[in-house]
DNA sequence: TATTGTTATACTCTATAACTATA
DNA sequence: TATAGTTATAGAGTATAACAATA
């Protein structure tokens, strides 16, 4: 029966071209089962709490802003704002300087919302990363950060949200 | 109009929780955008590679150590074998200690296809850790690797491959 | 009875295009 | 003509269950 020993040793982690991707995709199916796991009770679930932190913290100036920053198409928005509007957590308000467009504010119900899973979310990212060393989790989380800007400002469709990723 | 000043200001990254999940995706889908194009030519894409990877690499005992590994279903496993046997990249050989299982190992033709995309990878890495320091780029690549260990180990599934994963 | 591999079906995302109303 | 938002449709990807062969 081959054995792992068959295997061409590796001194040094990601030798083979490829681990990367497989390491980036392992850990974020993981976080996401974590995730899901912990507001699934919220309408839209993941997205659904991504667009009520982005829309607290970020102040997006109209949907498709508040789209590409998270990376999803602006028809998949309408319907995950659909959901968050009739669970009362964000409401449309027209632009008063441009008429086609609709700026997504939370109610007061989405703010306390948040805050709560918010809470929920912290405990589950400290657990994630509780096998690093604390050195190690921050570096990670700055890394990632960094590299996370760098391929959003390459990707196509980044340019509606410059503003909202260029802070320090 | 509303403008990113009106947001909180951060000092520290990743101070709202969630965002390390925003970041991994980005990253993520960064790197698959680029590993995609690189692998086009390869019957099944990204997951075409990485069977072949895998079964040159790591030598797994069947397809459903592999299918695990990859975190395929086995039943997706046996449609992506399809299109690689009939590319004449991988063939299946009956184990006959289980003449259930079959064991896919590497044609010729497959080992020497994954050298050449295994170079074009291995630039498409460095590429796109490009904007990292040497040593924040190999840092990353630790850290990833010992986080998806974790995580694998963690999830369902992960025993028929146990012994490919716990090495150095 | 449990497991490996295969097949068929259904469901969920996502991508695309078409449409409106404004600019 | 181009853009913000909506709607509808088709395709890819995924999950599920059922099946045959073997342990």
């Amino acid at each position: 029966m081959a054995s792992i020993a068959d295997t061409p040793s590796a001194s040094k982690p990601s030798v083979v071209p490829g681990d990367l991707g497989w390491h980036l995709a392992m850990v974020l199916r993981g976080y996401q089962t974590r995730f899901e796991d912990t507001v699934s009770d919220l309408p839209g679930g993941i997205r659904g709490y991504q667009v009520l932190s982005t829309v607290v913290h970020r102040n997006p100036p109209n949907q498709l802003a508040l789209a590409s920053h998270l990376g999803i198409d602006r028809t998949v928005m309408t319907y995950l704002l659909d959901t968050l509007v009739k669970a009362g957590l964000v409401e449309r308000i027209p632009d008063p300087s441009d008429r086609r467009a609709r700026k997504v504010v939370p109610t007061t119900k989405g703010e306390g919302c948040l805050a709560d899973f918010e809470q929920r979310m912290a405990a589950v990212e400290r657990q994630f990363l509780s096998g690093l060393s604390e050195r190690e989790a921050s570096e990670l989380e700055s890394t990632m950060h960094r590299l996370a800007m760098i391929v959003h400002r390459e990707q196509p469709g980044a340019s509606p949200c410059e503003a909202m990723d260029n802070l320090p």
